[in-house]
RNA sequence: CGCGCGGUGGAGCAGCCUGGUAGCUCGUCGGGCUCAUAACCCGAAGGUCGUAGGUUCAAAUCCUACCCGCGCAA
């Protein structure tokens, strides 16, 4: 089997690497290097890294409509394309390239959370499974018929980070599993029913800040679907407060009748921290400040950056 | 040269501007108290103040360079 691979993140790699077990890569394409980190310094994504202790050719077009990229494709001669998370949307001519099409791993049980974050987007909506499809692409947004779906329990304390590595070995097993079934066409697509689709759109910057006018459950949900990326924050007398683990408390019964409004500290020791929320109270675990390392919740009160009565801003 | 913050006993911080005995809240160890407590009382150990130079009678504190950690932005 000849075959070409689309993927930029991390959570693509295992896929690669269960691709090339399968099947010869003929090139790997991957979305051009950006300018990261503190000094600005351009690194390569972890896919483009993959592909070269692979030895496998690496490409990062920055146009893929022009026509010219689907020509190269077609002249590659390959029997399928694996596209997974590889960030931007393939026209029509490219999707038709190979010559089984374009295949796709998708970290949601479509047509559930279809997009760009399903996996944060699970957590942070409170789903208690998820899991990865292999879907036959089109020109829509991850509508495409499915091949095969594996779902995954979502445990209630598991970070998007988390869940996300456990998806992205998922997905390598599907391609391991499936991708040559696929092309002996031994395996058939169905397509998807539109009345369940659900949307997990692209995060924007400030998807991360907390409200603490929800139930504790769902600021706890967001706390761990936004970990590690983009990041729950809050702020605190004035400061950036980022927020790594929570856990649902009850506000104790002693504090009960002083002033809860959402958001508020309702109790702060050395051994923890505890924030009023619409419903519940959120125990703070570990927070971070700008500039500084992360920290436990004893650590911050202790050395008294927090009191009972301060108020986070949501 | 993208912007910014920080490195002080095991932890989180203050002190630095206005050089001159190492501070605070915890933790640890020993002892005491209590039916009891992530409680309280008494005592103790533990620090090259990131590194290297410089200025000075004297540097955690002022100057220079470097190393390390981190936030923003991307």
């Amino acid at each position: 089997m000849r075959a070409v691979f689309f993927g930029t993140p991390e959570f693509a790699v295992p896929s690669l690497n269960a691709l090339a077990e399968v099947a010869h890569v003929v090139a790997v394409i991957c979305q051009p290097d950006k300018p990261a980190g503190r000094s600005l310094a351009t690194i390569a994504s972890p896919v483009k890294r993959r592909a070269m202790e692979l030895g496998l050719p690496a490409l990062q077009p920055n146009k893929l409509r022009t026509g010219e990229f689907a020509a190269w494709l077609r002249a590659q001669n390959v029997d399928v394309a694996l596209v997974v998370a590889y960030g931007r949307i393939l026209p029509k001519d490219v999707l038709l390239a190979p010559r089984l099409g374009c295949l796709n791993v998708h970290a949601s049980l479509l047509p559930k959370l279809r997009g760009a974050a399903p996996i944060t987007w699970a957590i942070v909506r409170g789903e208690r499974e998820t899991g990865i499809t292999l879907m036959q692409m089109d020109e829509g947004m991850d509508t495409g018929d499915i091949i095969e779906q594996y779902p995954t329990p979502i445990t209630g304390h598991e970070t998007a980070g988390e869940l996300s590595s456990r998806l992205a070995a998922m997905g390598a097993q599907a391609t391991l599993a499936l991708l040559p079934k696929y092309v002996l066409g031994e395996l058939s697509a169905t397509p998807q029913s539109e009345s369940l689709a659900t949307l997990a759109p692209m995060l924007k910057k400030g998807d991360g800040r907390i409200d603490f006018g929800k139930p504790a459950q769902a600021v706890h949900n967001h706390v761990r679907g936004m970990m590690p990326w983009p990041g729950a924050f809050t702020a605190v007398r004035g400061r950036m407060l980022k927020v790594h683990a929570t856990r649902v408390t009850d506000v104790p019964s002693a504090r009960a009748s002083a002033v809860a409004t959402p958001g508020t500290v309702v109790l702060a020791d050395k051994s923890r921290v505890v924030v009023a929320c619409e419903t519940q109270a959120i125990e703070l675990v570990r927070v971070q400040f700008a500039g500084k390392k992360a920290m436990a919740a004893g650590d911050w009160f202790v050395g008294r950056g927090v009191a009972e009565g301060d108020r986070l801003q949501s």
